[in-house]
This record gives C-alpha cells, sequence and structure tokens, in this order.
DNA sequence: TTATTCGCACCTAGGTGGGAATTT
DNA sequence: AAATTCCCACCTAGGTGCGAATAA
C-alpha cells in the first residue's frame, strides 16, 4: 500500500506498505511525567553522584496529570491524515497521557484470563544485568533485543489489537561516568517528549492468530526527534524507559484502521516486563553492551573481529562476560534462603558473593525448555521479586562496572581470569532441586500454586503497584519501574549448555569484584 | 507474526510476518482449462505453426468443469494450518475453480460503482508489446512489472478484501522459435496446475484506504512447483496467463484470517486488465523482453552494463527501443480512421506504417497527469478495443521479433537506426487534439461520453465476454484473453517528455521492417 | 567536556539474469 | 534439442556500530 500522490516508495513507506495493516501510531499530547515516588533505589543513586544539585530532586517536583485531553489536528474522518509528511502515520491521533501507575490495568473481565510471555526473555535479561541501552536517532533506530510476545488465554473469535507504548520509568536525568562505568543521576528530567502508542502493524489480530503466533515488534523505531512525522517513538536521551504492551479487546463494529485515542476507553489490558527496562542514549555509554549487541544483533556482525576478542571468538564470548558479571552480582543465595537484604551493607554482601551461580550459566538452555518456569513455594511472584531485587541493582551494577569498565583490549584476560571463580556445587544443588520441575509444552499455566516467572507480566488484577508487596519488603513504584533484574539466577534450567556445566574452579569464592580489582586484575 | 514453535526466521515467515495479515492463497482443486473458443488469433498462430500436431487442437477439447467441489486437508477451526509445511499459507484452502468467462462479474450492487486503476499501466503495456515474459522458478518468482492497483467508488466505511489469481488465457501449449524470435503453439495445454487465489496480505482494506493507497502485489511469487507449500501461485511454463483482480466486499461478521473458498458466494467483482497477459516461462525466450526487465527492474541493475548497450546508457536506452518497436507495429493510424483491419495483409500494413507516433513516445509523461484517460467519440470501449488489437499482435510480434531478434551486440546499431525513423508531425497533430482532453486529478471519473482508457478493467456488467462485441467487429473471449494492446498509442499525452519531443528523422517512414532487415540494417 | 550527528564500511535479507549443468 | 535447475555475481534496501566532526 502506497500513497496515490507519492510515486517513489520511500523508506517510511516500505515500513507501512509492507505490513498489512499500516504500523499505526498515536500521539499523546498533554504528556505528564510519571510520578515515581523516590525509594532506596533513588538513595542507591546518589550514593554515586557526584552532581550535588541532584539533591534537589524531590517527590514534590512530580506530577500527575493525567485528565488533560488535547487534540489538534484531529483528521476529520477516519484519522487518516492527508499530510504528506505524515502520510505512514495513518492512524496517528492524540490521546491523554497515561501514567504507569495507572495504566497497567485489566478493565475488562475476559481479558483477565489473557497472558502474555516475553519470547525474547533471555535476551532481554542478558542485557538488562548490564543496564539494556537504546540508541535514538534523528532518523529512527530499531530496539534490540526484539519485543516478541506471545498470548494465552484469548478467545480464538474475538479481535484484539496489540500496541506498544514507552513510558518514563521516573523524573531523572542520567548521565554515565566512563572513569567508574556506572550511571549517575544528572539531573531532574527534560521535558517530556510527546508520548505516542505503537499499534502494531499486523493488527488487528484474532484470538486465534495470537495464540497461534509470536507478535513481534520489530519494525518499531525509537527517535529523539520531537517533529518527528514517521511512525516512530519519541524519547529522551539519558533517560530511563519501560516497554509496556499493552492488548486491546476489538469490538466488532471497530473502524478497520484501527485508531484508539484512549486506552482507558478501551477494553484493553497492560503487560510489563521489567527486565525490558532502557536508557535512551545516541551512542552506547557501557561498553559491555556494546558488545552484547555486536555479539546477538545480526546486523552488527561486522564488527564480530577478533581485534575485539583475542579468544572464545567462535562460541562463548558474550556468555562469557555476561557470565561473569551475573556472577558476582546475583543475589540469588540471598534470595533462596529468604534472607532479603534491605541495606546496602546486605546488598554489597550479596553482590560479592562468589558462590551463587550465575545466572546466564541456569538460564542458558532455558528457552529451549519451554515456559513459563514455575518454582512452587515461593511466597511472591517473580515480578514482585524482581522489582525488589532491581532495587538494588543500581548498586551491584556499580560494582560490575568497576570490575568490568576497563580498556576493551582488557576484556579477555579479564574474562578467563573471572571465569575462574567458584561455580561449582551450588549449580548443581539447583539442577537437582530443579528435577521437581515439569516444563510444560507451549507456555499453558500449570496448576502450579504461584506463577513464578519474570516472563509473566505484572499481573494488573493485582493491587494498584504501589502498594504491591514482595515477602516481607514493600515495593514502591520507583522499585518496579527501574527495575533491573537478578531473576534469571532463578529459573534454574533442566539442562546445562555443555560450556556452562559446573566445574571447579580456581580462584577463592568469597572475594568480592572490588577485592579481586584492588588485587590487580590485570596480569 | 512467526508460528510459535519456529525459533528461527524463514523466508517465508518474513514474507508473512512482515506483511499485516499474511499474505492468504487459497488453493483450487478441480481447476478445469479455461474453455475459449478459437478464434482468429488462434489461426494466427497456426500460420507460424512448424509442429503438425497443433492441428489436432479443437474446442471440443475443452471442458468447463466448474462443479466439482473437492475439500481436503480444510483446517477444522478458523482455517489456520498446523502444519509446519504450510505454515504460511495460513488460510489456505480449496475452492472449486472459477472459469475466466464467468467470473469477470459483479454480482454486488453496491461494487458496481467500484473502479479499478492499473497504477504499472505504462511500464506493462511496455512488456505487453512485446509478449510479456514471466519467469517461474521452483522457489518462487515476483512478478514484473508489479501489479499495482488503485480503487474508486468504494464505500469508505465498508471493508474489502483484494485478491489475485492468475488463469489461463487458452488451452494451447507454446514454444518459442528462436530463429524467427515468435511464438508458436506446441500443442494442447498441459494439466493445468492447482488453481490458487492470492489474497492481498494488507486485506481488509476499509474503503477508505482503497481510495488514498495503491494495492501492491509486489509479494507475490509465481512457481511452477505443484507441490508447493508456499503462498505462491503455481503455473504451468510455456503457457499463457491473464492475471485477475478480484474486489470482495466484506461483510462485518467476516472472519478476521479471512478465508475465502468461493469468490462466487461472496460479493465481489473481477477486473481484468489485459496488457498484463504474459507468457510463464522458465528462462527468457525473447531478448526483448530480457533486455527491459533489465532496464526497468531495479534488482537487475547489474545486468544493465555497457557491453549490452554501447551507447544512450544513462537514459532512454529502453525507451529508444520499445519506440523503435511499437512505432513500426501501432494500429494507431487505422484506429483513429475508423478503419479496422480484419485481414493479415491491412495487420501487416498497419504495422508497417511509419508516420504513426510511437505510443511509447506519447505516453511517457502520462502517468503524472491523472487518470483515467478519456476520449469521447469513441463507439467502444478501450478494452474492447484493444482485445480486438490483440487478435493481430502476434503477427505484429513477429515482425518486430524477425527486426529485433538478433545477437546482442547488435542491438546499438540497430537502436541508433531504427532510432532515426520517421516520428515527425504525427505526434505533434496527436498532441494538438489532446489539447481538448482534460485530466482530472486522480482518476476520478469524468462526465465524458466513454471512458476510453485501457486501464479501466472489462466491465462486469457488461454481457457474458463471449458476446461482447467491438463497433462492428465481433469479439471472441480468446481475443479477450490474449491481448496485447497497442493501446497506448491512444493515450495522447499532454505534455512530452524532452527525449520525445517530436523531431525530424532521417529514413524514410514508409519502409517497413522487413524491407529494413533485407536491406541490411547492420551497418 | 559531554552529547549528538553524519558518512562510512560491513553486515542481513533477498530480488535479478547469466550461464553451466542437468533433465526430459 | 529444448526446457529446467542451480549456483553465482551483482544489485536493492536497509540495519549495525565506528569515528570524525559538530554542537551544546
Amino acid at each position: 500500500m502506497t500513497p496515490p500522490d507519492c510515486e517513489a516508495i520511500s523508506p517510511l513507506e516500505k515500513l507501512v506498505v509492507r505490513t498489512t495493516s499500516p504500523g499505526q501510531l498515536i500521539e499523546v499530547v498533554s504528556s505528564s511525567t510519571c510520578s515515581v515516588t523516590k525509594g532506596p533505589i533513588s538513595d542507591d543513586f546518589t550514593l554515586e553522584e557526584e552532581d550535588a544539585k541532584v539533591a534537589d530532586i524531590s517527590d514534590e517536583d512530580i506530577s500527575i496529570n493525567t485528565e488533560h485531553i488535547k487534540r489538534e489536528d484531529e483528521p476529520s474522518s477516519s484519522g487518516i491524515s492527508g499530510d504528506k509528511n505524515d502520510q505512514a502515520c495513518h492512524n496517528s491521533g492524540k490521546v491523554k497521557q497515561e501514567n504507569p501507575q495507572v495504566l497497567p490495568r485489566c478493565n475488562c473481565e475476559e481479558l483477565k484470563r489473557a497472558d502474555a510471555y516475553l519470547e525474547t526473555k533471555d535476551l532481554w535479561e542478558k542485557f538488562h544485568e548490564l543496564g539494556t541501552e537504546m540508541i535514538i536517532t534523528k532518523s529512527g533506530r530499531r530496539m534490540f533485543p526484539t519485543l516478541r510476545i506471545s498470548f494465552s488465554g484469548v478467545d480464538a473469535q474475538t479481535k484484539y489489537a496489540v500496541l506498544l507504548d514507552i513510558v518514563p520509568v521516573d523524573n531523572k536525568r542520567y548521565r554515565y561516568a566512563y572513569h567508574r562505568s556506572s550511571w549517575l543521576v544528572a539531573g531532574k528530567a527534560d521535558p517530556p517528549s510527546p508520548a505516542r502508542i505503537y499499534l502494531h502493524p499486523d493488527s488487528p489480530f484474532t484470538g486465534d492468530q495470537l495464540k497461534k503466533q509470536v507478535v513481534s515488534f520489530e519494525k518499531v523505531k525509537l527517535t529523539n526527534n520531537d517533529m518527528d512525522k514517521q511512525c516512530h517513538i519519541i524519547l529522551n536521551s539519558m533517560h530511563k524507559y519501560q516497554p509496556r504492551i499493552h492488548l486491546v479487546k476489538l469490538g466488532s463494529d471497530h473502524p478497520n484502521p484501527i485508531h484508539i485515542t484512549d486506552l482507558e476507553a478501551e477494553q484493553s489490558r497492560t503487560y510489563i516486563f521489567p527486565e525490558t527496562v532502557f536508557t535512551a542514549v545516541t551512542a552506547y555509554q557501557n561498553q559491555l553492551i556494546t558488545k552484547l549487541k555486536i555479539d546477538s544483533n545480526p546486523f552488527a556482525k561486522g564488527f564480530r573481529d577478533s581485534s575485539r576478542l583475542s579468544d572464545l571468538e567462535s562460541r562463548g564470548s558474550v556468555e562469557t562476560l555476561l557470565r561473569e558479571h551475573a556472577f558476582r552480582h546475583s543475589p540469588f543465595r540471598a534470595f533462596m534462603s529468604g534472607d532479603i537484604p534491605s541495606d546496602q551493607a546486605a546488598l554489597a554482601q550479596a553482590a560479592a558473593l562468589g558462590r551463587v551461580p550465575p545466572p546466564t550459566e541456569l538460564l542458558l538452555m532455558a528457552s529451549q525448555a519451554g515456559n513459563p518456569w514455575k518454582m512452587p513455594g515461593m511466597p511472591f511472584s517473580m515480578a514482585e521479586l524482581s522489582s525488589f531485587m532491581n532495587a538494588h541493582q543500581q548498586q551491584a551494577n556499580h560494582l560490575a562496572n568497576l570490575y568490568f569498565g576497563l580498556p576493551r583490549t582488557m576484556f579477555p584476560q579479564l574474562s578467563t581470569v573471572s571465569a575462574s571463580s567458584t561455580v561449582t556445587g551450588t549449580a548443581a544443588a539447583v539442577a537437582a532441586s530443579a528435577e521437581n520441575i515439569r516444563n510444560p509444552p507451549g507456555h499453558l499455566p500449570l496448576p502450579a500454586a504461584l506463577q513464578f516467572s519474570s516472563s509473566r507480566p505484572i499481573q494488573t488484577t493485582l493491587p494498584p503497584i504501589s502498594s504491591i508487596t514482595a515477602g516481607s519488603s514493600s515495593l514502591t513504584p520507583s522499585q518496579l519501574y527501574s527495575s533491573r533484574l537478578h531473576l534469571s539466577s532463578l529459573y534454574p534450567g533442566l539442562k546445562f549448555h555443555p560450556y556452562f556445566r559446573p566445574r571447579l574452579l580456581q580462584n577463592s569464592s568469597s572475594k568480592s569484584p572490588l577485592d579481586a580489582e584492588s588485587e590487580g586484575i590485570l596480569p
């Protein structure tokens, strides 16, 4: 499908033409900032702050503004704009800003049975453990990893739309301290970009399609251009964001060029996968992120030269780095023992634990074994747990960056050295306990007492997020939205990739990354 | 959208995933041959036959078989097949064969106002004048030119599906005589391939979308593999085919994965563009077709090297060849004078006329001027006219091939020589008469007495095709379906491309191509 | 200094016809 | 002899991060 008044096929047109129902976008005008109560995580940040003015940021600055509804340039008839520059955004419109605290919800009884699963969970977690960064450019950049969602519990005959938006996680602007390889709060958030909702171009779906196919958001692009006329999502660089998936039940009378202007008015449900939180950047900050992107994105294969990596080039290079990273910061053991650290000392201790099996190690084969992963007897959901754990991620990440934030040429040696930490018996023990877990084909719910999967979204049937509790620890929205999970450590795989089979390592396990660094890791 | 049980993305998946509603295909099982009464065109063919057995072909062999309805492997619920090999053909099914004589119709009152326009008409006509060939391969080959259709007269709120099928033009098998560069009948048609209907992947459309956008069938692929599991249309090599476009009005209760099993049962209308007739081949036969494909298909740019073309490389190379070809065989003058030649002698005479402006020359800028083109006072429709003219195309084509079917290295010289034929005053005269023509923006119908546009499909509101009459000459279905138009000569453009501005040429205009050849065109 | 932009080389993915090899 | 198949070089189209240049 190309607009009749256009002779040549523009890249944008292709995006639209070659997808069935063109990618549609809804522009949110009166976007409010995302009000998030400052919690422990913010304190963690300030711990590392070098900039004194950050102290100015406080909760009272944050206002929730969901009631303004402005509609400008609303197309007259069907919402299809005739504007030449806007031709690809066929169904662009304006809706009031939804607040993430308010939105994750389900206002439709039938949709309460609907569940969503993040197919690319494993990869997202790898990135999340390093602090995912997404490049945004003027012309628009794809997301990598891709959001690929599968659904269950939908009605086969009903029609649905699937939408994506990306909301700010907090009211902060960040900067990256290269010398210490960590993110610091750099001040209050910039004025929010025009909020947009991206309608999956394959919409509408029947429930039957949703159950059999995976909805991939590979086409969506992120931009920092406020004036973007294409169907791209506009973000602010150096800000943190949380993608959200919306499942909207469409009535039979719904117009074909789907034109959703107000999610609140629709029968819809919102799914949030905390492991997909990312920081928008115009250039990568964390070199580990760069490396992981290069090694996992096929389009970046051209940068997988041996000049960056002296050994382990053919396999395991990424995994090794990740493995090490996760290894040192996994709070796995702390959670398994029910001892939830609530202060920084405990966090640092947990991050320094060396006997805990690296999440990546346990997870590597998980994607082949079916989903969701369940673990009976846990007192709180994975999403809740992950949110809590995220509250301490910044600290752990800092330690990790101290350890790994080194010149690129040092990576191989570092990898080798850190790979020789103790991973010994614990992984095997977890594997043994995992024998009780059954992985059904597909991801149909098990009759287990509690779903235990970070790939399950935050259930909107739960109380408001601000009142969600995880075990004995209460979670703030800030913790929820800025989460970086170490959840993968709680997914003991039933089988291990040969490369990650438990083995004896040389170094003492009680050593913290800081210790390792102070001892001179560089050969 | 990718099937959930598939980890890697196959090329097929991409086809489906990256289009909104996946390309859908309906398989016709009990396909009947297309019964077409033998007409003058067949006699033309037999004139050139070298194979005596072709005489065995007669009408009594042809049977119409539209009543058999076989349904095999019908998916249980929504028509989506779980078959792994069939995963892309989500909505494949079986329908009874439609006969082209029966199908071009309109069984819906509202659809009688719906009109279709072939956006790529100009290019199609260039190919048609040479005798279009389409490569078919085991893995599937795209069509070039692409079928790009725009619609008018549809209801903005109603939903529609647009489909494509390709039906045999006659009951013959052809072969190409290289030494005389012409197509000959080589016998009776092979057993027909499984007939399939390709649902445009962007379906469903709203009328609003159809009016504003162009429906492009660029994704459809042709194959000679009877066992094809992908969404490709299966054809027999060395057979002639006519693509057809079907516009189906969808009720609001229509299932989302559109599953049309019987076009007769739908509210639908069929459009046929005679200039899109082609011969399926596994390798190009006519070198002029090869050249035109190379010069007009961007993907074949790699073959546009100077070794094939010594001059005019940057511009006009194709046009020059085509111009010459069309120049010599345009029946323009004969039709404009109302003198319709009905025997070979008259045809040969018309083909040899040198003063007639080449269609390409007149048409080059036509696409920029809006549609449809109308010319008041003509007693029959363009489609009818074109069908008649087609009856004599084979002969003209033969002459053209004698003239141009030469070693590739000879082309440049030939181009230069033939480009220097008389195109003089006639084009200017036509341009002058064209001043009375108004081109409305878009292609809304003018209140003219008669639509006069080959880009208008055969109107299915007309009587059955077999009884259509064109002026004083009656047309057989054979003439309709195997038509090759010279209609472009009847589209006097309002402005001329500088390259094709009328100019004086050196050679005498009264010379026929055969004469030119006998005189030794090679320098 | 820090952040952003832009051209670039290098990929993926796949659409061309050529031409040798193979089949019919 | 004619038709088909297969691999190939060479394209289009566009998704990567790099690094120099530029901007804030």
